[in-house]
DNA sequence: TCAAGAGGCGCGATTATTCACACTTGGCCC
DNA sequence: GGGCCAAGTGTGAATAATCGCGCCTCTTGA
């Protein structure tokens, strides 16, 4: 029995640390970093776990690649909006690209979930690249048309509010999977949450926001500056 | 060294068991039950790991407890809107209450997000009993003046939208206290959300639906019925 | 033949859980 | 009142499993 030492001497097909990042990314966004064991990880790629360490330098390497892969991948959309004038329609496109986004890759919206309700390392980086642009006050927003959410200094959180829409969609699918039987990441489901995210967009933009019982202004929190 | 079995035998001052389900409910939320060490959770009640066993049978047995009183604690806000007719009004006070909820005890919005990511003993019958009856198409919204939720089959999954906002603002907190310097649950930050979930309802409310691009009815999927 | 990469072994720490035991306390009998 | 026992609640020590990770050997494709 001790002498298995013969085969499994196989070589990878693809490139090792391509697989053993898609795996951790999986396993981190599932159970977050504290609750991922790297021989999971390993396991789940067909390695032991000392093999890991030829490619990664430690746990922490690993989860920062998994999250530098990832971030990358978000990146271009992200920034399109933030040049030219804002339209409605803009608007619409926006919301659109990272619905589908979050829908082909669910898991950077995991693990930023983990992040912000464990922590983690680099969870302060993470805010900063993702989350701090979304909270600044966009004078483009700023316009007849798009009232509602560029008044009483709801705007940053407006942004957010959406975002998170989309995220916690996401990060709730496990469940949706089980209430409904269905696929969450099919194709009807994607058109049904851009229908339902568009819905909601779209009755912002034409609400005229004086209905509502008068809110205070909400002075601007520190933190919270023009944009550039 | 050996007889410290003088002193520090002191007895709780108030109930240990409470002070337990407090300390693991707390823990729990923020890094889930995987993550979560029985000796961390002694630790911050000021015991050893073995004598937390007198009062739970294993680390299972104390999750379950730690969520059964959490849910206990929102049954009957969630009951409310459960009789009687849903008028405009009546759908407002019930968002202003999760909300309110959510933001007086943070913790099971939290426990729901682990569940959902990773899963975690009880996962199951959480699902039924919390977000089931949210799935379920309520007759009583479709009328005249809340059409726009009624419509193309997107009920349920406005209502389950709506409380992912406001589930998802509680799960992100952490993040809104880095970004903003501020305490995430303080007066301030609650009437800001208030008002932004309220906003956000009333235009929904108010929005005809019709100058949206055509989206399709979207079939009702498998699982959902009418309620009751 | 050579280096990259996989595996075996093992260390030290931490995990959940059990055990034997100490101590405090409430109630009971005398 | 004093004596006493059972129940409840605390402890340290011990167990087996698992953790991250370093060391060293061996296989294998080029």
């Amino acid at each position: 029995m001790v002498n298995t030492a013969s085969r499994s001497r196989r070589r990878a097909p693809g490139n090792t640390q391509e697989r053993i990042l898609d795996a951790a990314e999986a396993l981190f966004a599932r159970k977050g970093y504290q609750a991922t064991s790297v021989g999971e990880v390993a396991g789940a790629v067909g390695i032991r776990s000392p093999s890991l360490y030829n490619h990664f330098r430690n746990k922490e390497a690993l989860y920062r690649a998994v999250l530098e892969r990832l971030l990358d991948r978000f990146a271009a959309p992200m920034e399109a909006l933030a040049h030219g004038p804002i339209t409605e329609e803009r608007l619409l496109d926006w919301l659109d690209t990272i619905v589908r986004m979050h829908h082909a890759n669910p898991n950077l919206a995991r693990l930023l979930q983990h992040a912000a309700l464990s922590g983690g390392p680099g969870t302060g980086e993470l805010i900063e690249r993702f989350f701090r642009p979304m909270m600044m006050r966009d004078p483009r927003l700023e316009q007849p048309g798009l009232r509602a959410l560029g008044e009483s200094g709801l705007q940053p959180w407006a942004v957010m509010a959406f975002n998170n829409l989309v995220m916690s969609y996401v990060t709730m699918a496990p469940m949706y999977r089980d209430l409904l039987g269905q696929d969450p990441f099919g194709e009807e489901a994607l058109e049904r949450q851009l229908a339902l995210v568009r819905t909601l967009l779209l009755a912002v933009l034409r609400f005229d926001g004086a209905a509502g019982a008068g809110y205070p202004p909400a002075p601007t929190p520190s933190g919270i500056d023009e944009k550039r």
